[in-house]
RNA sequence: GGGCGCGUAGCUCAGCGGUAGAGCACUACGUUGACAUCGUAGGGGUCACUGGUUCGAUCCCAGUCGCGCCCA
């Protein structure tokens, strides 16, 4: 064996073997009658590339899954991807672009979806050998594609259903328009970002003469005390290039100030309209000069004031966000426009903004401006602001489907991990608005409704479908497509093969636990509820994980443009997957953030060196697995010992995982094979490995069944070293991947006179070493021990160890003596005495220093539980179980004092002397 | 504005009513036939602050101060 794993040289053959024998097959290796255990794997962006985010994801969900399948479970990690509408459009358009091909709109609909798919099939699957990189064991047989035949057929199945029941509709309201991309999204996929901005304040002229009187001055209370009169409104706006789709100015109803110009009419500027003053109480009296311009067209609370004060929505932009007035019969209606308005035709957005400002100044209505900090959204794909824009879009009735899902987690069915991740979902499915599910994109599901020349619907599977309901009328399809996460919230039921009654479906579904990030939770988790509820009326999972977000490690979320992402795929190559994985694991605490820095990979990387040359100590000791081994039946406290720790490591990570504690699991193991095993076990066990010994034979087993044993429970974590150790010691007849998890309960195992002699033994090597550290006794020189006094029972165990503790301590002989020679070193172990006779070596009053150190701490110690003791509240009080303890680590306490004491005694009579 | 979470060793984090822990980093020593990607020993903490509950608080409660995230 080489002394380190070469992870990337095995690793990839490691995976072709397990996929050659069909280990990660829907029920491999499962008990007969087994119960079945499920995850879907959130469907990564087919154009995507691993990202740290996803290695944590899967890393977790490969653990459950491989643990599941290790206990005999029929398990199955189903996988896929999504065909992410947008993303992937954009990605294909880029490339044309890059490859000066003619562009989305020359090539016409259907050639752009060959190119698509063209560029699927070559690229597309990156992720997925990025997935097997890390070791993920996914049924690859079953790999499925959102856009696959079966998955779009189902998509189009519960489009009807839904639209049938009335739950999806076609309405003309405001949307999230992306400019960029020229497609409604919804209100998820918008970020409000924070700006520095401007508020423009304009005087919009009052019609017929009318005036009112503005307060100019106020006295201490607030109160106005001087008027002037005024023939304008002032309306503020941070968005002026929306001023000439206005219809209306809003005034609070108590607003006395304008009480008398209700239903009067201000002369929209530029657009000459006659525009109406309504009061609608969205008008805040405090804010500015209480008179608000509403466009309802263009911003969101307009809208709805337009709707309940029943003014005219006037869209003055392009798809492109450009300025659309010419040939706008909306907007030329009713206007007497100045000729400088039509020539903002075609403007952009931002320019039309800055001419409009322009215009106002220079015609004398720019009341002011001023300058402040205000959010504005965004689309998440685009970064461009996205624009309220009045189109014609399908949604889905959410508020009529909802309720199911927030009762399927309220009564339990659903259980979400942390629990305080059930607020956050109720809160926002208590409050659900309509979702708009059209997307004026090529790539995706397009709806399956066509059109007649009179403008009637006919919702169908197919165009012939759609025909025979038309009666032969003239159709013409929606050329719009569903939103990404309208198919994806259907992966559970589409993947195992809805609608048709599979196998798989009636084996796997409901599946079993959900492993995903919190990001997600309003996007794909609650809508992946309300849809499985509303087309199969059953919950799609019995548990969701829910964990948290990866950062760098400062704590910034790692992005592009930051510059501060770390490609786990790069990690993986430097320090090998096994690395990674148990990185992430051992920080996946609940419901908290990780911050990974690569120098806690390099530590997991020299952990799995570390086992690599535990296994390669077994080699050169010849310790084979015994085929009859009994790990019950071993003598040698030292053997009796370890088969317990490993009894209780393995109680351990199972009790971690069962309650979704990956970090407690991880760390763990970590702290049992290396400070256990490797530390302890394999440096005491060494003596007892030679030849002659009849013991031998014994450790030797114990040695192979304890390796093998860490292999098992180590392997959902390490998968790749372990598979490979096992393949190494066992010549690759069968898999770890497929080895059954060891049963044996704690308490069977469990030695707990063994365990007080190891730890006995333990710490009296540690209290000689730092004996000899503290003073400086050179590290190669032996001395001897001598013991001067023992606790009952420990005589034998000195005997028993003899060798092990002359070993690890380097000492000479182990002598018994009446008293501590001259210059000797005494010191104690729990209530035993004992000294090194170190005359020529040792710093006497260092060591004395030392001593009385150790006697401070423990009358200190022991004065604090005195004090407790003496204390009549907490005798009465405290539960007895607490007191007693107490009493009990004080008198121990108080006996190793006495043996401190003791020593420090002998060793001022030796100095004095 | 509403909600959630977090302030514990130099750093990254566990713990969570009764002995304050890990990894990394740091210091000293060291190649003993598994391992220097290692071993041994060691230094390092008013558990953010202020009150309260309790026999007892890093832990529970309230407030303050800092930080982060989500929603509007």
């Amino acid at each position: 064996m080489e002394p380190y794993f070469d992870a990337s040289r095995a690793e990839q053959r490691l995976y072709r073997n397990w996929e050659e024998a069909g280990v990660f097959l829907a029920g491999a290796g499962a008990d007969h009658e087994a119960e079945s255990f499920c995850i879907l794997i959130p469907p990564p962006n087919v154009t995507g590339a691993l990202h740290i985010g996803h290695a944590f994801n899967n890393t977790i969900q490969d653990i459950l899954i491989r643990w599941h399948r290790m206990r005999g479970y029929n398990t199955l990690w189903q996988p896929g991807q999504d065909h992410a509408g947008i993303a992937t459009q954009m990605v294909v358009e880029r490339e044309l672009e890059r490859r000066q091909e003619p562009a989305r709109q020359e090539l016409g609909r259907e050639a752009f979806l060959e190119r698509v798919w063209q560029w699927k099939e070559q690229s597309g699957g990156e992720i997925v050998n990025q997935l097997k990189r890390l070791g993920a064991s996914c049924d690859w047989s079953r790999d499925r594609f959102t856009m696959d035949k079966g998955f779009h057929d189902a998509v189009l199945k519960v489009f009807i259903n839904l639209y049938e029941q009335g739950y999806i509709y076609r309405g003309k309201r405001l949307v999230n328009w992306d400019p960029h991309f020229e497609t409604a999204i919804s209100d998820l996929e918008v970020e409000q970002l924070e700006d520095k901005g401007r508020m423009w304040r304009f005087r919009y002229p009052l019609e017929n003469g009318e005036t009112y009187q503005h307060p100019v001055e106020y006295d201490r209370d607030g109160q106005p005390t001087a008027y002037e009169t005024r023939d304008y409104l002032v309306v503020a706006t941070t968005r002026p290039e929306t001023m000439l789709g206005d219809t209306g100015v809003a005034v609070h109803p108590d607003d006395t100030r304008y009480s008398h110009l209700v239903s009067r009419t201000v002369r929209l500027p530029l657009a000459g309209r006659s525009i109406r003053i309504v009061a609608d109480s969205y008008a805040d009296p405090a804010k500015g000069t209480g008179a608000v311009k509403i466009t309802p067209a263009h911003d969101f609370n307009d809208w709805e004031v337009g709707q309940r004060c029943g003014l005219s929505a006037i869209n003055v932009m392009t798809a492109k966000a450009s300025m659309r007035l010419r040939d706008n019969a909306a907007f030329l209606e009713g206007c007497d426009t100045e000729p400088e308005v039509l020539e903002l035709d075609g403007l952009d957005r931002y320019e039309a903004r800055r001419r409009i400002v322009e215009l106002a100044r220079q015609q004398g209505w720019l009341d002011g401006v001023s300058e402040e900090r205000h959010v504005v959204p965004h689309g998440d794909r685009s970064k461009v602001a996205v624009e309220p824009y009045l189109t014609d879009q399908w949604y889905v009735d959410a508020e009529q489907i909802v309720q199911p899902a927030i009762d399927a987690v309220r009564d339990g069915r659903t259980r979400i991990y942390p629990a305080q991740y059930e607020s956050i979902y109720f809160n926002w499915l208590e409050n659900i608005e309509p979702w708009c599910i059209s997307r004026q994109l090529w790539w995706g599901h397009q709806i399956p409704v066509w059109y007649d020349d009179e403008g009637n619907r006919y919702c169908a599977a197919s165009e012939e479908e759609a025909a025979k309901l038309a009666g032969g009328r003239n159709l013409r399809r929606d050329p719009d497509v569903l939103d990404t996460w309208f198919s994806s919230g259907l992966w559970p039921i589409g993947t195992l093969g809805w609608p048709e009654a599979t196998p798989e479906l009636e084996r796997y579904f409901p599946t079993s636990v959900l492993v995903t990030g919190f990001d997600i939770i309003f996007f794909w988790v609650a809508r992946m509820m309300m849809m499985q509820l509303a087309v199969v009326k059953d919950i799609p999972f019995h548990s969701i994980y829910v964990h948290a977000l990866v950062r760098d490690e400062h704590g910034k979320k790692m992005s592009k443009s930051l510059g501060n992402v770390i490609d786990p795929i790069e990690l993986i190559d430097k320090y090998g997957a096994d690395a990674v994985r148990f990185t992430l694991t051992s920080m996946a605490a609940l419901g908290r953030d990780l911050k990974l820095s690569e120098s806690r990979v390099a530590g997991y990387r020299n952990f799995v060196t570390k086992l690599w040359n535990a296994a390669r100590f077994a080699e050169f000791h010849n310790c084979e697995s015994q085929p009859d081994f009994e790990p019950d039946s071993v003598s040698h406290g030292l053997n009796r010992w370890i088969v317990g720790e490993t009894a209780r490591a393995r109680d351990s990570v199972d009790t971690a995982l069962a309650s979704y504690r990956f970090n407690d699991a991880a760390n763990g193991l970590y702290a049992y094979f290396w400070h256990k095993v490797c530390d302890w076990y394999l440096e005491l066990g060494k003596p007892l490995l030679a030849d002659n010994l009849e013991i031998a034979a014994e450790t030797r087993a114990t040695v192979a069944w304890v390796i093998e044993q860490s292999l098992i429970i180590l392997h959902p974590f390490m998968p790749f070293v372990t598979e490979e150790l096992w393949g190494l010691r066992k010549g690759g007849s069968d898999m770890l991947a497929l080895t059954r998890w060891p049963q044996y309960g704690g308490a069977k195992l469990q030695d707990p006179g063994a365990d007080a002699d190891v730890e006995w033994i333990i710490s009296l090597i540690e209290e000689i070493r730092s004996v000899r550290s503290e003073l400086r006794v050179p590290a190669g020189a032996r001395i001897p021990l001598h013991v001067l006094e023992l606790e009952e029972g420990r005589a034998s165990v000195v005997a028993d160890y003899r060798e092990m503790i002359t070993r690890l301590a380097r000492l000479s002989c182990i002598e018994e003596v009446k008293v501590a020679g001259r210059g000797s070193t005494p010191f104690s172990v729990a209530e035993s005495l004992f000294s090194l006779p170190l005359a020529d070596i040792m710093d006497l009053k260092g060591e004395l220093d030392r001593l009385e150190n150790k006697k401070h701490r423990l009358a200190r110690e022991i004065s604090k539980l005195d004090t407790r003791l003496g204390n009549q509240a907490f005798l009465s009080r405290a539960p007895q179980r607490v007191v007693e303890e107490t009493r009990q680590r004080r008198d121990k306490l108080r006996a190793e004092l006495a043996v401190v004491e003791q020593a420090i005694n002998r060793f001022r009579t030796l100095i004095d002397e």
